[in-house]
DNA sequence: CGTTCGATTGATGTCAGTCAACCCGAGTGG
DNA sequence: CCACTCGGGTTGACTGACATCAATCGAACG
């Protein structure tokens, strides 16, 4: 039962990724677990690459649980996070249709199980299902939201803000509620933060010594973070 | 057949926005004018807004021709340009699922003739010919990835080369080939450029004069641009 | 216990923002 | 027809914030 390298239980895994994923709730039990034949399960290790910038893609990638985060490299090296996927979320839709190359790179944070579905199967599964579509539609929308977002806030806002933001949203996604505050821990290295919100190492290092001078946030360790004061986070919008 | 503010030749309205879109390049000819009878015709002045953030949309915005700017802005006023949508790209989808607002404001760059499908009747649409709702999930993927592009550009390159990214956007979607070099409309005052790469007017000023010193384009008046070497812009990405 | 890698801290340089002056062309009104 | 104004654009001086470079720290791990 305890087997970490691949995952053998059958009764979790049909269901768990399948029943996870907005984008199959149109599905009812019956045609979630006929679906279950077509999804290939995998296990990647912390730093494991899924799969690179450019290389071939066919299936889409649903994350069961665990981390990954998307990347790309710009000319001179500099790596810029794109997304942080994690529980539910899926990735590598632009190859459904299309045959395209990736877009970006793809790499596990932790201990991360994916499902894997061809682009035919999915093909296939879209129109028995239209609904399907729709949601993927109602997904990309959402997603395509977020990154007017970020793009808004890489325009306009002060690094300060965009710090302030980052952990806000780390908040919510990986926040715990603690008596003494929201216990956040990192899903990034101070090296991937600073990739992520498009500084350097050392100016996320004095910004959060900053935010814990003014007693916002307890830093401890280097993977977690206490933050005391959400308000003045949310003040950020 | 002079009618500058209102459409009224209804040969060509009929037929132009719905042939001129990719979304709809499933459907043939037939198909096409059966739609024509859902399709509201707009015309909107230079500087008219379409919707801005916040309202209430029931519609989806196809350009038939002319330009809009999409945009927010910051809680300090600073305004993020997120698109330049020309003639056939649509936008308002969002809604189309969905009750949600608008996520940004829109206003027309130049003179524009839009046409606009209810969200209902769109609806039915997608029920109808479900291929229409692939190709959305196609055209959104590919805003995705301008989205993703410019996020990159926006952490990892600099001022300049954020620059040289603009201009040869422009290039290739208002340049015109003549000898000399490609002449380009800029549809964007120099403000306008500054809150699409996230920078201030003077910069951009600074950064243009620059680049005609050193004989890369040669600025002429507000509006146009003469660039002489394609060669040097293309090495930005 | 020593090595290693990430994080921190400090000193310095650079580049874009800010503020301010000025320019220039298009309208406007006398 | 000219003077004036107004808006957008350009240019220059200054400032401040982030990047860069470098030294040190400190926790994790063999």
């Amino acid at each position: 039962m305890n087997n970490k390298t691949e995952c053998g239980c059958s009764s979790c895994s049909n269901q768990l990724c399948t029943k996870k994923v907005p984008i199959f709730s149109a599905l009812n039990e019956l045609e979630l677990n006929s679906m279950t034949s077509l999804i290939e399960h995998k296990v990647y290790k912390k730093g494991e690459v899924l799969f690179g910038e450019g290389s071939h893609l066919d299936s889409l990638f649903i994350i069961n649980n665990g981390q990954v985060k998307a990347y790309k490299y710009s000319l001179e090296g500099k790596e810029q996070i794109l997304y942080i996927f994690s529980e539910g979320d899926f990735f590598g839709e632009k190859n459904l249709l299309r045959d395209q190359e990736a877009p970006y790179y793809t790499e596990a944070l932790e201990l991360t199980r994916a499902c894997k579905i061809s682009k035919k199967d999915f093909r296939n599964l879209l129109n028995e299902y239209p609904e399907i579509g729709l949601k993927i539609i109602e997904a990309l929308s959402e997603r395509i939201e977020g990154l007017e977002n970020t793009i808004q806030n890489m325009g306009t806002k002060s690094t300060e803000t965009r710090m302030n933001l980052a952990l806000l949203e780390f908040a919510r996604k990986f926040g715990k509620e603690t008596k003494k505050g929201v216990l956040v821990e990192l899903p990034l290295s101070r090296e991937g933060i600073a990739n992520y919100i498009g500084v350097t190492r050392e100016t996320v290092s004095r910004k959060l010594s900053l935010l814990q001078d003014e007693g916002v946030i307890e830093i401890i360790g280097n993977k977690k973070i206490l933050i005391l004061d959400m308000d003045i986070l949310e003040d950020s919008y």
